[in-house]
DNA sequence: TCCAAATGCTTGACATGTCAACTACTAGGA
DNA sequence: TCCTAGTAGTTGACATGTCAAGCATTTGGA
């Protein structure tokens, strides 16, 4: 009863901090996230749009081979496929085959892409303020983000710890 | 081009300091939260189905009206509709009139539910660990508590900050 | 009593997410 | 050259999420 097949050993249970801070997360991606998708899609724009305009944005020539911008902007490449058609469809986003390499193709964000980000923006941001960070202090951002990142950088530079990977 | 419409201030950019806990945000979401899904998949059961689980194994005997269940597990009410019918399939969890109102039903964890609860608990408690508390100083953690459960307790008791409201 | 509005839940259509093939190409060694 | 393995991206089937509409019941007031 105590020694079965493998990983048997006590159950690592949340204690009363963690519990707490897992709560809440919980509260934010249920709640928060739909509301951000709300508003983007207002605009017809979903969640995984934006991601892919700012992935773009920040992007030296506002471009990103298809692989490096599914990764940027965290999800899957047919994830990526998938969503990024009614993007190039309406002219927001262009991609072009990648001359080095006959595989891989390089998706730019156009000017319209652009305009339209730069439209949207701001009621995004608005969204994120008012959900995320103004019932915060000032020293409680500072803190939330010291363990976010220290989380984030965690999963990100040890993938080994993730399962069979998202991708693909 | 400075005053068109309506909310047109400034935009409240985030700092550099917002941005980092917002892009620690996204990593956890986009990456850790699909592995826990995962796990739970490999077991039969979606995040959602652990959160049925998790609210009724907490509920007094281990019961809860339907969008009494829907609001503490954190979805909307069709969804639960939905994802509730394979967990009253298996037996484990079970759907009762409500006596005083007969529009409302209750739904009960049974102890098969629980028992599947239990043997699956321990291996989701371990990835969360493993994932969003394993990096963090015990310092680290307690900011975290503390910012997480500001913002989702704003977030709950504000509901007037969200738009139409994710219920029914 | 009657009726309109609110509440509790369900349903079905459609949009999105996920996963496992699959095609095309590249790399590198026999 | 040939072969195998690896990489880049796409596709389609199916599972899940979302939304608006619907039914049944309750509430509360005329």
């Amino acid at each position: 009863m105590t020694d079965d097949t493998a990983p048997e050993s006590a159950p690592r249970w949340l204690d009363a901090t963690q519990q707490t801070a897992w709560r809440g997360l919980l509260a934010i991606v249920s709640r928060a996230f739909p509301e951000f998708e709300r508003t983007l899609k207002a605009h017809d724009l979903l969640a995984v749009h934006y991601q892919i305009f700012a992935a773009l944005s920040e992007a030296p020539d506002r471009t990103l081979r298809l692989s490096e911008l599914a990764d940027g902007a965290d999800m899957s490449q047919s994830r990526l496929t998938h969503r990024i058609r009614v993007l190039v469809e309406r002219g927001e986003v262009a991609i072009s085959a990648d001359p080095d390499d006959r595989r891989a193709k390089n998706a730019t964000l156009t000017d319209v892409g652009m305009t339209r980000l730069e439209a949207i923006a701001p009621l995004h941001v608005e969204d994120v303020q008012r959900l995320i960070f103004d019932p915060l202090t000032r020293e409680q951002t500072t803190a939330l983000a010291d363990a976010m990142s220290t989380i984030g950088d965690h999963i990100c530079q040890h993938p080994e710890y993730l399962n069979p990977r998202p991708g693909s």
